[in-house]
DNA sequence: TCTGGGGTCCTTTTCCTT
DNA sequence: TCTGAAGGAAAAGGACCC
């Protein structure tokens, strides 16, 4: 029997289609002080009239999501707003409503579960589904299931979605492309040449930006054009592992099993400034963002049930370079002090010369308290004893 | 000119131990 | 005691995804 796969991605505020608007990611200032005038409500209830243009705003950011009237102005996710602002002065920006988001992720996914209970949570809004075992999940290719799926969903939290049914992730990813925004579409295997090659490479998920530009600098564009590629000769540029993977990709192979379990591996907080900070000029005012990120940090993972052992920093320079330092300890901590005393400690590694625009702090090698209880605690590097001056 | 935030995974480099 | 090889863990960076 085949297996069956389906990813299911939302599409966000339907309700508003037709005006251009569009949802800025991150909170801003500007947003603060609209919530703060209409106290108490939800954004959902605030009128529209209320929130500002992009030609009003003047700040960083990129956009989450845009409405398909924005979307014609050339619009998109990931643009940065002072782009989008040119573009479509006009659209309306709103903040991302992060409780509306996890309130409706919670009810789709509840609904899935409810049909199809072999489940991979991919994000907020994705996700991939086995039929194989479901009662009826073969019917008319998997097309019942799926639209079962979609009325369900739709009931719930008033939101379409589509879903792309095929023998494998990878090729049921790219069928959910196929009928945006509210379709479905069942993909067969002999489907590959016909619907699948066409494609430009950049239409398989794994493949981005980078590996695109390479590829295109090869001659190759098309998934089929990639899939006319000897393995060997993939091998070469890409290395092996990625060279393969390429090649499988393009011939739609994919024996990835559905991960149904899984546990964080890290947990983070970064924040891009309004403006560029200097660590020397603006040493208070980073301190206490600094200070801030390490206490967010904590309070997640005390939220998730976590402790970790390594604790890192992250830097974005003005000129947008990135660095990274981290340090492994011994003793497992969710305490917010000691994160900051060990992220203060890889503060010294790095170059704080230079005008910064972002800091973030992370905390990996997670693990849960019972499960230190029976393990000794795990090598790793001693915090020099007696440092504590803060460099922010 | 502009480029968020929170993640995962992979590769390469570095460092330490045997 | 020195040296080199080998292997593992940690560190750092980068690509990618939603």
């Amino acid at each position: 029997m085949d297996a069956f796969f389906a990813s299911v991605e939302l599409l966000r505020y339907p309700q508003l289609k037709g005006l251009p608007l569009v949802i800025g990611g991150g909170r801003r200032r500007e947003d603060d002080q609209l919530l703060t005038a209409h106290a108490g409500l939800p954004l959902s209830a605030i009128p529209l009239a209320d929130f500002p243009r992009l030609k009003d705003y003047a700040g960083r950011g990129v956009i989450t999501t845009a409405t398909y009237a924005a979307r014609q102005f050339g619009v998109g996710s990931a643009m940065g707003l002072m782009k989008a602002a040119r573009q479509c002065p006009d659209a309306i920006l709103l903040p991302v409503d992060f409780d509306e988001i996890r309130r409706c992720s919670r009810a789709f996914k509840a609904v899935i579960r409810e049909i199809a209970p072999v489940m991979e949570d991919c994000g907020v809004d994705e996700v991939y589904i086995d039929f194989t075992e479901v009662p009826g999940g073969q019917r008319e290719g998997g097309r019942v299931l799926a639209r079962l799926i979609q009325q369900g969903i739709f009931e719930a939290t008033g939101l379409t979605c589509s879903i792309g049914v095929a023998p494998n992730q990878l090729l049921a990813k790219m069928a959910s492309e196929f009928n945006k925004p509210n379709g479905i579409a069942v993909l067969q295997p002999d489907d590959l040449q016909r619907l699948i090659w066409p494609l430009p490479c950049r239409k398989i998920n794994g493949i981005g930006p980078k590996t695109d530009e390479r590829l295109q600098s090869l001659g190759i564009r098309t998934i089929g054009e990639l899939a006319a590629q000897p393995c060997q000769a993939l091998i070469g540029p890409f290395g092996r592992s990625h060279g393969r993977w390429l090649h499988e990709a393009a011939w739609g192979r994919d024996d990835s099993p559905l991960v149904t379990h899984s546990k964080p591996v890290s947990v983070s907080r970064e924040t891009t400034f309004e403006r560029d900070l200097h660590p020397r000029h603006d040493r208070a005012e980073l301190g206490a963002l600094f200070t801030r990120l390490c206490e967010q940090v904590a309070a997640d993972l005390s939220a998730k049930g976590y402790v970790g052992r390594t604790i890192g920093i992250k830097l974005r320079y003005g000129d947008f370079k990135s660095v990274t330092r981290d340090l492994t300890v011994e003793q497992h901590t969710a305490d917010a002090r000691e994160i900051r005393r060990i992220a203060g400690q890889c503060l010294k590694r790095v170059d704080l010369t230079r005008q910064l625009r972002l800091l973030g702090v992370r905390v990996g090698h997670l693990a849960r308290p019972d499960e230190l209880a029976s393990t000794p605690p795990a090598a790793g590097k001693q915090p020099t004893p007696g440092e504590s001056l803060p460099l922010f």
